[in-house]
DNA sequence: GAGTCAACGATTTTCGAAAATCCAATGCAC
DNA sequence: GTGCATTGGATTTTCGAAAATCGTTGACTC
């Protein structure tokens, strides 16, 4: 009887979700790879039903894939898909983000300069930080780019827009050493910002956008050589 | 033993899935009904794990909701999101039908008139045809507004819709009976088809767009009353 | 009478094993 | 040697029961 002890969430089946995520997020289980139930419950010290019930989620946000009586796999990196994966943020995140500066209040601006300026302590570029700090960025940065989009009033739309962050964050996790390298992200970073507080719709929208092109072109680059 | 014959799919989940979401989409099932596992099993004929794995797939698609130890139970319908998600639709779909229209060739408007008579063949307005032909015509609706936007080359974006559709169509059934009174439904499908067929991007977007506006006023108008 | 707490019943969640299915390897006929 | 059916092992899928959890009822205190 595997005692698993229910570390931090209300079921097992999260526990799982959030340990295989990271599992494929952080490169240990390779795109294409077989994921066997034996070898994740071994993994997450639990039964096969809430690896089951954790890999049906997954496969809905699309970090898996599933043959039927041939089991789960995870899901192949394409540059297609981040072609595709790009497009559709920029649609998406660029709605939203015009319908944050439409409608946003005080409170919301608020949360975006705090958002931008927590992110903006921790330097992203510097290659000599240890991960922990990377780790921590990439979180922040999401916060940011979340916080841009918080008040544009869809639920829907905002959902969909963080199930697209977390696609396109596999991609960003491959290609960590050339990221930062010929790119000041920071200043990227702060055209939006100050776009947004102007509350110019159009300039902030077309920030964004072009924000998203050059970091995918820049993944581009290295798939291309890879 | 249950000995559920695996009828048409590959495994009891799918069945399980279809059956479940059939209940939900026909009103066997209403909005806010809590589904007991119990009671599904029964249903479905089958034990407890299929069962599950649909509701998972369920809830990722927003027909259900889950509440930790608690349950699932069916999503409720309100007029903030039937608001919601006609937006997201007028968004997407719009998108996903310019790109079409960019991108297709003549396979593609050849399915898509191919589409449009199918659906043209049965009259949905009238009062008096048996419901198994109006779910007919449901289907071909479907496959018609699928065909626009089939070659807008984007998988992603085509899920995205094929999501927002499902969802939108537990609104639309909520109300068949006063759905085609005021309007010409048959002359907005045409307006989109001809302006399609012309290339003219903007005003077949312009057209999905009102169309879809239209359909949700009308349904806002049902849920008012109710 | 209002509030707290323990025990119960209903329900979900998880388990470990059985059944079903697939893939590869083997044997056989031609 | 090639093609086809068959068998065996590995893996998924499903089962039925056990464990865990939640909401509620009822008793008890203040």
């Amino acid at each position: 009887m595997a005692k698993a002890k229910q570390s931090e969430s209300r079921t097992l089946a999260a526990d799982a979700y959030r340990l295989i995520q990271e599992g494929i997020r952080s490169g240990r289980f390779k795109p294409g790879d077989r994921l066997r139930f034996a070898d994740l419950q071994q993994l997450c010290d639990m039964s096969v039903t809430p690896v089951r019930e954790a890999l049906a989620r997954l496969t809905a946000e699309g970090f898996t894939t599933l043959d039927d009586h041939r089991g789960y796999s995870v899901a192949g990196l394409s540059l297609a898909e981040l072609r595709d994966i790009t497009a559709n943020r920029q649609l998406c995140e660029g709605e939203a983000l015009r319908l944050s500066i439409l409608n946003g209040d005080a409170e919301w601006e608020a949360r975006v300069v705090a958002a931008h300026h927590l992110m903006s302590r921790i330097p992203q570029g510097r290659e000599d930080i240890p991960s922990a700090m990377r780790e921590d960025w990439e979180e922040r940065h999401a916060a940011f780019h979340t916080a841009l989009i918080s008040a544009c009033g869809s639920p829907i739309l905002l959902e969909i827009c963080a199930k697209l962050f977390s696609r396109a964050d596999r991609y960003r996790r491959v290609s960590v050493s050339i990221a930062g390298a010929s790119r000041d992200v920071a200043a990227e970073h702060r055209a939006i910002l100050e776009r947004t507080l102007d509350r110019d719709a159009a300039g902030a929208v077309h920030a964004l956008r072009g924000h998203y092109q050059r970091t995918a072109d820049a993944l581009e680059a290295f798939f291309e050589v890879t």
